[in-house]
This record gives C-alpha cells, sequence and structure tokens, in this order.
DNA sequence: CGTGATGATTGGCCCAACCATAATGCCTCA
DNA sequence: TGAGGCATTATGGTTGGGCCAATCATCACG
C-alpha cells in the first residue's frame, strides 16, 4: 500500500535522476538508510555537523527524509556503529555527534586481533616500528610540558612500584603520552588505536616476567633524559631495546 | 500488552543473572539488540561461526532470540557496520559470515583523517615512518616472488610511462606490494588503510611536479635491488630518499 | 532441449501502537 | 520557604503485522 509508493519518491527526493527525469531512473540504489548515513557523513565532512551537536530527533529526521522510523534507526544504528554518533535515551537524549575517536578503530583491529587473523606478535612488530620511528620526532617537537609530563608518569609509577601496586597501564600511558610529543596528530591516533592490542601484549608480557616492572620504568626515565639532551641517536637506541625486551619476551 | 513482557523475558534467557537468580538482577543491560551482536561475536570468536557460513534468516533469528525482526535487524545492521557480516538480499541470500579483512579498520581510519584536523604533511610523516621502517622486514623476509612480483609492477609502470599513461596508482601499488613483503598482516592492514590518505597526497605531488614518474620508478628498481642483495641499510637509505622528495614537495 | 512463467525464499520498508528512560517542573507538605 | 515526591513530556526501544522487491529453483510449454 501506501508504503512503497512513499519509498519510491523518498528515492526521488534524495538522489535525483542522472538524466531524463521521470524516465528510466533507476529505481532502486541500494538501501535507503545508506543513503541518509552518506548524507549525514557528508554534513560531518563539511563542518555543517561537528562534535557535540545534536541531531534531530528519530521522528523529525522521518519526516525530512520522507522515510519511516525503522529506517532512520537502522541509519543511526549503522552511524552509531561506525562510532561517529553516540545515542542517548530520554528526554534531551538523541543522536549526538562524537568528536573523532581512535576508538572505532581500536575496536576493529582487536577483533581482528581475537579472529586470530593477526597475532599479538605482529602487533608488536608493528609497535616497534612505529614508537622506535617517531623517536626522532619527539627529540625535535617535544616541550617542556611534554617532558614535564613523561617525568610525571614516571614518578607516579614508581610510586606505585614501591606501594606494590604497579600495573601495565602506567607504561601503557607512557607509550601514549611520548606519541603525542611528536605533535603530529596522526601519530598519535594510530598509536592510541593500538591501545587495545597493546595493552594486550602488555599483559601478556607482564604475567611472563611481573618483575620486570621496574627494569621498565628505569629504561623509561632514561629516555627522558636522551629526549632532554635531544639526543635522538640515543633515545632510539634505549627504546629500541626496551621494546625489543618486550617483545622478546612474547617469542616470535 | 505483550511486547514488554516478551522483552524482559528475552533477556532473561540471554543474559543469565550472575547471582542470586531473581534477586538484584540487572534489569536493564541496553539494548536488546546489542545482546544479540553480542551472542553472534561471540559464537564467531569462538569459531563456531566461520567466514562463509550463513546466518540463519530474520524471522528464524526473530523466533530464536524472542524478539522481533526490527531488533533483529538492527543487530544484523551494526554487524553489517563492524564489516562481520556481509547481507545479501533474494532467495538463498542472507547474512554471511565475511572473511575478516582489513577495510573496515582502514575506513575506520580514513573517517578519523578525514574528519579531524590532520594534514597531508601529517600523512606523509607517519608513512615515511612506517614505509622507512618496514624495510628490514621486507629485506629479511621478501620471496622470489614478492621480488617478482615488484619488478613486474615496475615493468609495468616503465611501458605506462613510454605511452604516456603513467599514473601515481602505480606508486601506490608498488609502496602496498614492499608492505605486503614483510609478511605481517598487521603492517599490510596499516599501510593498506592509508591507501586512501597515500593516494591523496601522491596526487598532489604528482600536480606539483609531473616529470617526477619516471625518477620514481627508477629509485623503485635500486630498491628492489638492494632487497635483492638483502642489503637493509642501503634499501632504508633508497626508500627514505624516496619519500622525502614526495614529503619535500607537499611542504611542511 | 531450451525457455519463459510461477512460486518460494529472503531482505527492505512501512505503520501504528506501546514501553522504558530521563529531564523538567509542578505541587504538596513540613 | 524549602525539599521530596509525583505527574508531564520528550525521546529512544520494541513489538506485531503487513506489503514490496530481488533472487533462485522448478516445471510446464513450445
Amino acid at each position: 500500500m501506501a508504503g512503497s509508493r512513499e519509498t519510491v519518491q523518498a528515492r526521488e527526493v534524495l538522489v535525483p535522476p542522472p538524466a531524463e527525469p521521470g524516465m528510466f531512473s533507476r529505481v532502486s540504489v541500494g538501501r535507503i538508510s545508506e543513503i541518509i548515513v552518506d548524507q549525514i557523513r557528508l554534513l560531518m565532512r563539511q563542518g555543517q555537523l561537528k562534535p557535540g551537536d545534536r541531531l534531530p530527533p528519530e521522528r523529525d529526521l522521518c519526516e525530512r527524509f520522507g522515510v519511516s522510523r525503522v529506517t532512520v534507526r537502522e541509519a543511526l544504528r549503522m552511524l552509531e556503529s561506525s562510532g561517529l554518533v553516540e545515542i542517548r535515551v530520554g528526554a534531551r537524549g538523541g543522536a549526538f555527534v562524537t568528536a573523532p575517536s581512535s576508538d572505532r578503530v581500536g575496536e576493529g583491529l582487536a577483533d581482528l586481533l581475537t579472529l586470530s587473523v593477526i597475532s599479538a606478535a605482529d602487533v608488536t612488530e608493528v609497535r616497534m616500528i612505529l614508537e622506535v620511528g617517531i623517536v626522532p620526532l619527539v627529540c625535535e617537537r617535544a616541550t617542556e610540558q611534554d617532558i614535564a609530563d613523561l617525568e610525571e608518569i614516571c614518578e607516579r609509577s614508581e610510586a606505585a612500584l614501591r606501594a606494590g601496586g604497579y600495573s601495565m597501564d602506567f607504561s601503557l600511558e607512557f607509550h601514549i603520552r611520548v606519541a603525542q610529543a611528536t605533535h603530529n596528530p596522526a601519530v598519535v591516533m594510530l598509536v592510541e588505536s593500538f591501545r587495545g592490542p597493546i595493552l594486550m601484549s602488555l599483559q601478556q608480557a607482564q604475567e611472563a616476567a611481573p618483575e620486570m616492572g621496574g627494569l621498565g620504568t628505569r629504561e623509561h626515565e632514561r629516555f627522558i633524559e636522551a629526549v632532554r639532551r635531544r639526543d635522538p641517536d640515543a633515545a632510539t637506541q634505549i627504546m629500541r631495546e626496551h621494546l625489543e625486551r618486550t617483545a622478546h619476551r612474547l617469542g616470535r
């Protein structure tokens, strides 16, 4: 009944026929919900939809797009699952545009890991390349603030070590903060995307050799020293050894 | 009416209370569709659902999970959007478990890159780190087949150059094939994820200096030579210069 | 022996409700 | 006047039923 007719009308509105309006226009261009997803993505890319913005309520979007609520909801579900919006229920709820985050990429990576397409050793190798490779950038660009933050992490780490409450989270935090010292957002995102996998491999390493926390922290401090001296070769060397020690315990 | 009661029942069936059955069990665990997603994910992780397998039709899943079709469809939408299943319509259609691929991760990365403040220079910097960093691995692990494939790409590239039909696609293909020679799927995934951004920056480079195609191809050949000699230092040097030339034209 | 009609399977989309959750504001009672 | 509680409202979540569209298998007909 009305359902189908509305559908066709909606498609014509959303994707205008390429030529000969009304004649031979493709009647099916895939899923309507995907068209909606594309439209919203486009708005985000063009900056008309910024992080924090709230999309209109589902019922409004239905009217605007001329489709049913189910379709809009499927579109929102896809956007949400792509990490582009966050959906909250209740009054003043709705779909909020999220700030781009590396979490989603990390999830995808974690999927690949758990589905055993890639191994922990593979991830460690990438870590080595990335984290060793960025060291020269760090030496070149680290600010006083960067260095101070890194030292602060080390201090907290040592305190926790003495209190017996050390965990590999400190190491993770350290390495991510190092990446931030490159002042290259792409590098930061990449390293953060590997947060989950990194954490997994760090925990494996800790199980294999729990006493290594102290040694790791001392190496972190030596690394900071080298960065402060703006000595990329020494810093690279320290970072490489530090990571190789971890990698070695994971075996290849 | 029945709706709500069935819902609660379904939740109890799907997520058994952790302890004290019936007492203090959480009354709401979020969306039903997410529970379904988790269940199916779990089956995939446990290997009971392998790539290529077909999930039961939507209407069957409704019965099994005791939920409505819309709910099942939203779950499938999320799985699809995470790249875990592929949905085909028509008789013998349905939701098929997809072979895990890095494409989805790449899409997420691409979103991250296009939706945030990342410049071409940032991307180029990451490229440098990655593609220079993998060279030792390539020298160590490249097989005869890898080298032969790389040479074949160079030959096609030269032919196109002579015929005037050269495009930066050849360069892209070459660099991705190099990554594959590491035989580390995580590396391949990462480099492939940068395919889009890489292509962008390569095209910018070509516009800035269109005559460089020939020089690039010659450098590719020198690189292959070094790999064949298993000379990581020379190969690294060549790759670094090769990329730096590109980076330089983009300016920093 | 094609070959085209027909039916069956399955996803895509719609509708009209109703439920659940959360913020808001009013309203009563101390 | 203040504070707790109750109704209101806005919004997403879920249901059941239904029709349409795409695709594949089958079978009768030429």
